[in-house]
DNA sequence: TTGCTCCTCACGTCACGTGAGGTGGC
DNA sequence: TTGCTCCTCACGTCACGTGAGGTGGC
């Protein structure tokens, strides 16, 4: 099949055809990964044929996740059926983990922004009676505290953990207090810390609770704790089962801890007929 | 909330904790995208507390979809919720955008492996009947051939076209003959080019088909199509409907064009009772 | 003194991107 | 001469990785 002039594409031509920039082309020529069909005799341009699409195909396809330009060369280099077939199942390999762990980055972005807007729709200081949805969740294992101070250990014994478990460790972090009473006792103190996760097999359940935020650096919960339970009791309610706390805005969003905004949550149960008070909006 | 040694970690240990590399933490930290809460009075250690922890989760859930640190670092210079929530839902939509690309090369790998290993199972020259599995295709517009060596001219509108109609171009590309006597007639000149792909609305159907595998560079054939004629006539059986050629193997596998590999498949139909003879493996 | 962890500074790497200065045919 | 496409060569970029040479406390 002999080569005409027709069939042959200046590297114009051919990074149009191919979508691939001059400078890569002129790239892959330098380093020997794929070089053009001929050069012409006169000007030296670099001439390319429409056969030479299939190893652009090749290439693009295998560096699309990053894999060396190197590999590719090697692979090139000294080629056959059976080593391409056991590369591209390689790639399928890598190709999954890839989709496993983007998936997981938007359930991640996903539950953040959820996070974020119920923290600009929060007022500070609030508290009050609202629905929350289910939150699946990842407890951690019982912190445990000496001395004062070691909220910090705890939280690192915690991320560690994780770390070990491959927990998600984007996921944004909670407090579980397992009472109101201990939440009133130690409210920096948490008894377990916990990931919101979608593949989380634990759950905030859907319900009713009794809640309130609180503006302030981590821990800081001023009188929140004391000011629920009072709540609750002018409003003949009784807290029961566990305390929990989010930060919704923190440093993600607002660079000053004093402007961090958590969200104690806490389930309630009338003790008698009195009608609740519930919040607006 | 004071600061307290225990609670502050050295390069080392918060590299451990996050799974940052060391070397990037000092990048961070020189370009200001992240810096150290403080550092060692006596010997300038770098020391992070795990509040900390929480802006490095931020900062790699967004480096994780290639977003420039440059980037990351003007966002986080001037953060407000808002800000972040937009910024999330682009994330979101880039993140989608990429599943999906992932997701068409996963596929154009999956149909190459196909391909290939029917490509190291074909015996060149051979004929015979062979069950083939349905095969989705995209068609391409017809070609039109004016003088000799014009294949280029209407694979070069092929691919443009393909561009054009955001048709994925890494998938392999067949030639269609809109039938035996045409296929005879030009061998090298299909009326139709198609891509093989898993999103298309055409098809070549699953079914029995005469089938000749023949070796050599793009649009050699040989004699294949007169043997294939002639084997169909020696068995009673008439060629119907159009020829596909899909080259099994090619610049992709094999340095050398002489050694490419095509299969030529095309639908036949029984002319009186005489039994077939079936090609073995 | 030895071993360890940290420091800064400089240079390398990867896959190009971007001029700078020059060529060749209309 | 002008405009256009191509060339080579050199240097820049991005996000680190990798020593080289030095410090500080046990």
């Amino acid at each position: 099949m002999t080569i005409k002039q027709e069939n042959l594409l200046t590297i114009k031509g051919f990074s149009a055809l191919t979508g691939i920039e001059e400078s890569a082309l002129r790239y892959w020529d330098q380093i020997g990964l794929f070089r053009p069909a001929m050069r012409h005799e006169d000007n030296n341009y670099r001439l390319y044929t429409l056969e030479q699409l299939v190893a652009v195909d090749f290439i693009t396809v295998l560096s699309s996740l990053r894999l060396p330009l190197k590999t590719i060369c090697d692979v090139r280099k000294d080629r056959d059926p059976y080593k391409i077939l056991s590369l591209l199942q390689q790639h399928k390999f890598k190709i999954d983990r890839e989709l496993t762990r983007l998936q997981e980055i938007y359930s991640t972005i996903h539950t953040l922004e959820c996070i974020i807007r119920q923290g600009v729709e929060a007022v500070p200081g609030e508290i009050g009676i609202r629905h929350l949805d289910e939150m699946p969740i990842i407890m951690g294992p019982k912190n445990t505290y000496g001395e004062g101070e070691l909220f910090y250990r705890a939280l690192k014994d915690y991320y560690r953990q994780a770390k070990n478990n491959r927990v998600n460790i984007y996921n944004p972090t909670g407090g579980y207090h397992t009472s109101m009473e201990l939440f009133i006792e130690a409210p920096a103190l948490p008894q377990y810390f916990f990931s919101i996760d979608l593949t989380g097999s634990g759950s905030r359940p859907a319900g009713d609770y009794l809640v309130g935020y609180v503006q302030g650096d981590y821990g800081q919960m001023g009188g929140m704790p004391q000011k629920m339970a009072a709540w609750a009791r002018e409003n003949d309610l009784e807290c029961e089962g566990p305390v929990y706390v989010v930060y919704l805005l923190d440093d993600i969003c607002v660079p000053n801890p004093a402007q961090y905004l958590a969200q104690v949550s806490v389930r309630v149960r009338k003790i008698n007929k009195n009608t609740w008070h519930t919040v607006s909006g």
